[in-house]
DNA sequence: ATAAAGCTAGTAACCACTTACTATCAAAAT
DNA sequence: ATTTTGATAGTAAGTGGTTACTAGCTTTAT
């Protein structure tokens, strides 16, 4: 076989994945998960050292796709607006695919787990939202065009309407998907962000 | 004393508002509600069937309190846009005044309490929403204003931005103010709202 | 051979909720 | 006027069930 195997540990996060989305959140129980993955409970502790990585482990996984990708997008010399949507489009087109992530995203899956995870959900949140603004503040600089309020002020109002956009994904059961309609959201949103 | 002595009943859902700001959100179990209001836990019984029950009332007073103020609201006769600023900044307002509330709305302390509850936050939101498409659509018919997009689109946009910042106001611990650069934020998204 | 990965069978802690009983007070019956 | 009844609100001390996690032994792959 050269078929590439994914590890036990890969498939563990796959099912915790799946499981977000499907299950009522009380319902992901280390015991749950074990026998999802079809291994014993003690078996996925070979693997984490505790549920709390599990989602850690996640957490890792949106942080290292997300980041990876808005490199790119910076890389290319786009206008500050396009690379903007760029960025917005690649989060909410992540969390429509894989709409277990979006429960961590909420907040809603990590029922009073260690603070540690919420803590990095909000850094992973702010460092977007930081992206914007420095995208807006170059465009600035560089091209001479300028933000109708703060880069700040406007960088958050977008994040607020993604963040919006996901929340009411998760609550809707996944049926409101984020990008339904996203393209003439975000035609209202950018036509009053830059300065005429 | 003619002083309106709070029923236990209120007391109960006050300190859970309060626990529900403060402590992490794993920590609210009917034990520790019981201590912090100072009687056993089986007294909390006496007035809530289940712990349930009890999330339930603060989402009754929430809902309460939000359409009481939306009905004055839309009984005045201001423009669409004024009306739909005014019911967002009291949804803001509301939440920033009483941050335990803002963990109900997030959906972040139904931590896989009974479906039910998740239910009445989704209807809440959507009430809220045709709200604001209806003031939207009334504009069109009445004072022959015109929204750039859909009134459906316009206003499922400004609900999301709202959720978004209550959300960033709830995994900031609550330092990031929702109604902070608000009226800059709704001066962009507003402008391009209405056709001009 | 040995290290990685698995299993069975726990265990202590916790949690929502219950049981069985008591104190207080007001209305109703005597 | 006193007694009876009943409702309300409280308590101490559980109960049954669940959960994250572990110890100790076995299998499997290298």
């Amino acid at each position: 076989m050269t078929e590439a195997k994914i590890s036990r540990r890969e498939q563990i996060l796959q099912t915790l994945m799946q499981m977000l989305q499907e299950q009522s959140l009380s319902r992901i129980t280390t015991s749950a998960l074990a026998r999802e993955v079809g291994v014993s409970e003690a078996a996925l502790y070979r693997h984490f050292a505790s549920k709390a990585k599990i989602f850690e482990g996640l957490i890792d996984f949106i942080e290292d796709t997300l980041f990876a990708r808005t490199k790119l997008i910076q890389q290319q010399e786009l206008p500050a607006l396009a690379q903007c949507q760029q960025m917005l489009t690649l989060l909410l087109t992540l969390v429509e695919r894989n709409p277990g992530l979006c429960r961590l995203l909420t907040g809603e899956a990590l029922l009073g787990e260690k603070e540690r995870l919420g803590s990095r959900i909000n850094q992973l949140f702010d460092k977007l939202e930081t992206q914007l603004k420095q995208t807006l503040r170059d465009a600035e600089l560089k091209a001479g065009e300028r933000t109708a309020d703060t880069p700040s002020t406007c960088a958050n109002l977008l994040m607020a309407a993604a963040e919006g956009r996901i929340r009411q994904f998760s609550r809707s059961g996944f049926r409101h998907k984020p990008t339904h309609a996203w393209e003439d959201q975000w035609r209202l949103l950018s036509a009053q962000i830059m300065r005429p």
